[in-house]
DNA sequence: AATGTGCATGTAAGTGCTTACATTTTCGTA
DNA sequence: TACGAAAATGTAAGCACTTACATGCACATT
């Protein structure tokens, strides 16, 4: 079944048959109708390839992420490929994993694709060597790069990220405010959100005069009770905090578990704020007062500028949304 | 940069370059180098959509799933991914919701993106209602059809099933054996898997004498306050148990925070039993004895199955593989 | 009535590859 | 040295579309 069938069943020709399903220039009302309905009867649905040729472009967007099956990026994944699909946009997807080159080739991979634009979900994708990032404005010179919660200043790369640093000072404040001075920040990330979340934090501390206190827990983002040993050799170590901010919800369940070994009590002896308002904020007791990102505007906001720029119109190079903190039991 | 530029270049016509690119019939040695040397220092790639026209295939795998947020799927899609990847195939994703009538579109969306075949990831692609099912055999009449924890006997389409039955039977038994006689089974879906998970609860109960006492609950897989609720009810409603066996580690957790907020003690006052063996399981305190159904190799499984199918090789088309119980702290 | 304008439609030339078939080259054998 | 088979290579016809350009036609203008 070919754009050939329909025109001869229609009695046209295949060029008027490729406008009323491109929509481009004119064709009759009457005759416009008259293929629909062949094309409706028969079912025929275009050639993906043969149109891809003549078009160069397939209505894909490659949707890259280091790992998507963190809990947070999963959830990004989704949001995109629904928002995409509304959109008309189908979606691949390439686990990139964390190193530089591998990326660089997930990259080139989608590129040859020929997808239409590509998204980053997530800050690890900036390495802290330049030469490592060098794939991003390379890829950028061919299609539109749309990064989520990181940032790169050149031509065709749009950044919407949240608000990381002022949501972290503000919950710094927020904890100092009920009592607590010695707040660790518990953290896993030097990425451009990573640093942003740690600035906002010492900003906080310093502000009160207070000194800060950080850890850093490098491993699986799934191994929660290496997370809490790294909060038991601490205390162990004599260091001694009453707070503990984390810069996600998987630290900071950590800490509500730590908390719960040593018998401490929530959020008495150890206050905690977590990051991401993900599902892990709900299944402790108590639960986990943390930090919501608003994932959702974040997506739709970069989906929207996505489909402004393939469209042709100028949109904003950057957008920063601001998050919120949810209040719950592991905070006064 | 095509395939007649490389040709020039190399001094040889189209159709030996893009026999080198193909590796089909014989090319000799030295123009064979000589050509890649060609495409090396040009960085050359061919035009997937010319090629697809040609084979009219793409290397691509489509890959369905109810919701890409929900944790075990997640981690469903991370394996897939990336064996696929590892044998040269792309995927792209649909998250078809949970409505038939979009699972059968999304379908057809894959099949007209050309995709070499479909993967369904997860028992709830196979509906009550024999009609909304239609769709799979449909589409395995044009492409090979791979269900993960589902089960459907047509040509075309290959299951690759954990023993979910045996699990739960034996994770029963085991709990009856330290000695807890009143057990909930708490599950979320009536899929194919759930099907049998259930059949195995009852059969374990039945076998020991014991009488059964089952909660449904019906709501986003990421609401375990919702949960927790479902089960305080039940309590409320004077039904009493002391240990649950729950057909994820999600509803798992409920009863792990159902039991805090009423301050039973786990394992003495109840003891739990998850499933899935997930990072939630490990994020609680005491952690979840939760059944591992090995998803891994599941997955590992099932693309060994496409690959050989998509090779022309005759595959089995059912495969079970067994779970195991993994003991931490909420039992005996 | 002749001409011009613009809309509707058709013709045919790409688009970059694969591959059946045709042709040339190579090489062992008589 | 000549011959034939086999191996290597080339030619050209698809593959199913898009679209620039050409054509045709109706209608308005003079």
């Amino acid at each position: 079944m070919t754009i050939y069938d329909i025109s001869e069943k229609a009695g046209v020709s295949i060029a008027t048959v490729s406008r009323v399903l491109n929509g481009s220039s004119s064709v009759s009302d009457s005759t416009r109708q008259k293929v629909l309905d062949v094309i409706e009867s028969c079912g025929y649905t275009p050639n993906v390839f043969a149109r891809g040729l003549g078009l160069n472009t397939m209505k894909t967007i490659g949707i890259m992420c280091a790992d998507s099956s963190d809990l947070y990026l999963a959830k990004a994944i989704y949001y995109m490929e629904q928002k995409l699909r509304a959109n008309g946009y189908n979606s691949i997807l390439s686990c990139s994993g964390y190193e530089p080159e591998a990326k660089a080739e997930s990259m080139n991979l989608l590129i040859n694709q020929k997808v239409d634009g590509v998204i980053l979900l997530g800050s690890n994708f900036i390495h802290e060597n330049e030469e490592d990032n060098r794939y991003i404005p390379d890829a950028a010179r061919q299609i539109p790069v749309m990064l989520l919660n990181a940032a790169m200043d050149a031509p065709n790369i749009y950044s919407v990220v949240s608000d990381d640093k002022t949501s972290v000072y503000e919950a710094t404040e927020y904890m100092i405010a009920s009592g607590v001075k010695d707040i660790l920040y518990f953290y896993n990330s030097d990425s451009y959100s990573g640093k942003r979340k740690l600035s906002g934090y010492l900003a906080a501390m310093d502000k009160h005069g207070l000194k800060p206190l950080t850890e850093f827990y490098k491993g699986s983002h799934e191994d929660i009770p290496a997370m809490t040993d790294r909060l038991k050799a601490l205390c162990a170590n004599g260091t001694s905090f009453h707070g503990v901010i984390a810069a996600n919800d998987s630290l900071a369940l950590a800490a509500v578990k730590y908390a719960g070994e040593l018998n401490m009590s929530l959020p008495d002896d150890l206050a905690v704020i977590g990051f991401n308002n993900s599902m892990l904020a709900t299944c402790c007791q108590p639960e986990l007062t943390s930090i919501d990102n608003k994932l959702e505007p974040l997506c739709q906001h970069l989906i929207d500028t996505l489909m402004g720029v393939l469209a042709g119109k100028d949109m904003p190079r950057k957008t920063v949304l601001s998050g919120e903190l949810v209040t719950r039991g592991t905070t006064h």
